[in-house]
DNA sequence: ATTAGTGGTGTTTTT
DNA sequence: CACCACTAAT
């Protein structure tokens, strides 16, 4: 069959799309339509009824990526895409441990911890066994215990050759015991937990096998060790698995991922092919030059070149300030001209290396009146006020949720102190029972403690229990808007000066339930998932289609939808053998069943509010500026970029110097950073920066001297400095590169010393160098120069020959 | 129980 | 600088 789905692809994106059923790695290069060849394939496979689409699997890293896959499979193929299995690696993880809880070991209501609460919980377990937080840092435990399992390690596999490791371990068990008797998960847990169900019962991993015949994953370079398995594990020695990625844009090593493992794939899963896309539809050729000669700098490549047929379109503009602040102020101008030219705010993006960085900029766009919008801030599920909410209605489908009863038990306040809390913890060990068990029993009969601290317990209990009693038979909207209302939430807000804010997000956040209630996708998918397992037949097929009939708002299309899913389909993999047809009379409603819908929705709603924190800011269809750190702008493209405050130092940042590849992953990082402009980039820097409260002196990134200089533009200040050289031009000895250490603000000093803070100097011997410091005067004036890798000396006017730079 | 004030500490990137 | 944990005072 000629599709149309396959016209206007390149050779290799149709080889690729048209592969075979066998595993396979597309190497994509930046802006090589890697997401249209993923989604393609996809509509291609189910067009050509190849595979039923809920036969497949396609496994990304974002929520965003995943929409958009779906988005866009939608848009070509005439079919609802509810029920498939596209999704995250957590998300997907998460829904086959809801579908198999019993076997998984979990209660029904499992919650998931994010990163926050994990933090807390570790702090919890550290302090009741007398752990010493100076030693084990609760934010550095937790990161170890998530490492671990991203590595497939439970406490007892671990290898710890030393005390320090040993004892880590231990908290590592403990916080493991801990999250078992609370019913909850965290981030890591979920896959972890879904590959040991997966390897341990032999009728669900089959199951899964027998569905899945085509496994696709998205940026496969950012995969850990664990995914790597679990993936191999549920593709089975039958299954093909597509895998799509682009080793030069590995940049969550810091979190596990393992670009080896792209190596590894063609070994481990039997791949036969390898292709490569290399024609960049994306960035004119002076922009893709720049970062194919950056990117050439790395050693461990599997090898790539982008080409484009584009003309080489402007030069790259580079502009050296003197301050951050001046950086901030070059940028605002620059940005009025483009909007003056008709370039809309979106697509323009403002990249930097960390979060912290966003501050000045912000500072000067809001003073110029430019409208913009920062990404990657706090989150709205994040926010305090959600979190107290959510809490709440954690606590209503699962008492035991101990991090949930902590959070509210006194807020907003109601007389139980941290003597009432510690009483609460002590009955609980001694029982071995959650903290709610205990808060129970102290209230019920047994009177042995003074009245005080139990009025406000047993307050507590009674609230929880009558949210409880309230909440059934309500809807999630309704449940939020209790909760809201009965926890005082409202009233403390409505008292706090800032509580205004607050409130409109409580409110946003029954918003946010009623949006997520009227989805009917939700329903089906869960439906769908513990039917088709439940009954070992074509059932999810019945249940889809049933469901979709009777909750689908619009049911016609619902019906249109499922016919054409259910058409010619009985036979492809994806569903075990069976008739579909004759089985529609087990709905969804009877199959599922052990739970009020409405209890499900919650469980749903809170899973959701883990695993998808959400946007951060509400205006998001504004014509604003866009501001992100540099992996936030991963696989996004616009228009103009600026990447900003190349220094060394900060990008690449310091902290990566120390470990091994550490550079070669920050130089993937300025990789992404240049691929994401298609028509204008920008690359600015600043001499001096104020950071953590104290003035630095940097030297240019040594990614700025990766850049040909035929390539770049020198930009210069308005107000030109009167002649002198600066960092950029120092002579490109590659040794005098290094991160600049802990600088003190300048000393306003002393006439009579020839040299300024922050100016750059030449030294015969070490090279190039700024002055970070003076002392003294007249002759026995003394300077502090940061000669990068030569390191930070002090020297003597007197006898140093120092030239200006 | 809550508040204000102090001092110490750190701070890359995030599903 | 900004966030915390802890202390002292109300």
């Amino acid at each position: 069959m000629q599709s149309r789905l396959l016209e206007n692809l390149n050779p290799e994106q149709l080889a690729a799309v048209t592969l075979p059923r066998e595993s396979a790695m597309i190497l994509a290069g930046a802006g090589s339509g890697k997401t249209r060849v993923l989604t393609t394939r996809i509509a291609w496979l189910i067009e050509t009824r190849q595979v039923n689409p809920l036969g497949l699997l396609a496994v990304t890293f974002t929520n965003k990526a995943a929409r958009e896959m779906l988005t866009r499979i939608s848009a070509m193929l005439p079919i609802n895409t509810r029920g498939m299995w596209v999704g995250t690696f957590h998300g997907l993880a998460n829904r086959m441990l809801r579908a198999h809880h019993r076997d998984a070991g979990l209660p029904q209501t499992f919650q998931i911890m994010d990163t926050a609460d994990q933090v807390a919980m570790v702090k919890r377990m550290m302090k009741a066994n007398g752990i010493d937080e100076e030693r084990f840092k609760p934010r550095d435990t937790a990161w170890f215990i998530s490492a671990q399992k991203d590595a497939g390690l439970r406490p007892g596999s671990v290898e710890a050759f030393d005390d320090h490791t040993r004892q880590l371990v231990e908290i590592y068990a403990m916080y493991e015991a801990q999250c078992q008797r609370e019913g909850v998960t965290d981030f890591a847990e979920l896959i972890l937990r879904s590959y040991e169900l997966l390897a341990r019962n032999e009728a669900i991993r089959e199951h899964y096998r027998a569905r899945f015949a085509h496994i696709l994953v998205d940026e496969f370079q950012d995969t850990n060790r664990l995914q790597f398995d679990w993936l191999k594990l549920i593709a089975g020695a039958q299954n093909a698995v597509f895998a799509v990625g682009d080793d030069d844009q590995s940049v969550y090593s810091f979190r596990g991922a393992k670009v080896a493992n792209m190596r590894d794939f063609e070994r481990e899963f039997n791949a036969g092919t390898i292709i490569k896309l290399e024609q960049n539809y994306r960035s004119h050729g002076n922009i893709l030059e720049a970062a194919n000669v950056l990117i050439g700098h790395n050693q461990q490549r599997l090898g790539k070149n982008l080409w484009t047929s584009e003309s080489q379109g402007e030069p790259i503009r580079l502009f050296e300030a003197q301050t951050d602040f001046e950086e901030a102020q070059f940028i605002v101008e620059q940005v009025r001209d483009l909007k003056a030219t008709g370039v809309p705010l979106v697509e323009v993006a403002l990249l930097y290396r960390s979060n912290a960085q966003s501050r000045v900029l912000e500072h000067a766009l809001f003073s110029a009146g430019l409208p913009y919008r920062v990404y990657g801030g706090l989150r709205f599920f994040e926010r305090q006020e959600i979190k107290h909410a959510l809490a709440y209605l954690r606590l209503v489908a699962n008492p035991d949720d101990d991090a949930a009863l902590l959070r509210v038990i006194n807020f907003p306040t109601r007389g139980i102190g941290a003597r009432s809390i510690e009483q609460l913890q002590d009955a609980a060990r001694a029982g071995g029972t959650s903290l709610w068990q205990a808060a129970c029993s102290r209230g019920g009969s047994r009177g042995g403690s003074p009245d005080a601290p139990r009025k406000g317990v047993e307050g507590f209990v009674l609230l929880i229990d009558r949210l409880r009693n309230e909440c059934a038979g309500i809807t999630l909207p309704e449940m939020i808007e209790a909760v809201i209302e009965r926890s005082g939430l409202r009233t403390h807000y409505e008292t706090e000066r800032e509580g205004a804010d607050r409130i409109a997000n409580l409110d946003e956040l029954v918003n946010a339930a009623a949006q997520f209630s009227d989805d009917p996708m939700r329903m089906l998918e869960m439906e769908a998932d513990a039917d088709s397992f439940a009954s070992q037949g074509p059932t999810a097929l019945a249940a889809a289609r049933q469901a979709g009939a009777t909750l689908d708002p619009h049911a016609a299309e619902a019906e249109a939808d499922a016919a054409m899913l259910a058409a010619g389909f009985e036979d492809m993999p994806g569903l075990p053998p069976g008739d579909a047809s004759a089985d529609i009379a087990a709905t969804a409603g009877t199959a599922l069943a052990p739970a009020e819908p409405a209890d499900q929705l919650l469980i749903q709603f809170l899973s959701h509010a883990s695993l998808e924190a959400g946007d951060n800011q509400a205006n998001a269809g504004d014509d604003a500026l866009q501001l992100m750190t540099v992996h936030a702008a991963k696989g996004l493209e616009f228009h103009t970029v600026f990447a900003s405050g190349l220094e060394e130092g900060l990008f690449p940042h310091e902290n990566s110097l120390n470990d091994a590849g550490g550079v070669e992953e920050e130089r993937r990082l300025m990789y992404v950073a240049v691929t994401r402009a298609r028509r204008r980039l920008y690359l600015t820097f600043a001499q001096s920066r104020m950071l953590h409260g104290q003035t630095r002196y940097n030297v240019a990134s040594r990614f700025l001297r990766e850049t040909p200089v035929k390539l770049l533009k020198r930009l210069s200040p308005t107000y030109e400095r009167g002649g002198g050289s600066t960092s950029f031009d120092r002579p490109r000895t590659p040794s005098s590169y290094a991160p600049v250490q802990v600088q003190q603000a300048p000393k306003i000093e002393a006439a009579g010393m020839p040299f300024r803070i922050g100016q750059n100097v030449r030294h015969a011997k070490f090279g190039g160098g700024v002055i970070i410091d003076a002392e003294g005067r007249g002759s026995d004036a003394r300077v502090q120069v940061n000669f990068g890798r030569e390191g930070v000396k002090w020297l003597a006017l007197a006898y140093a020959k120092l030239d200006p730079a």
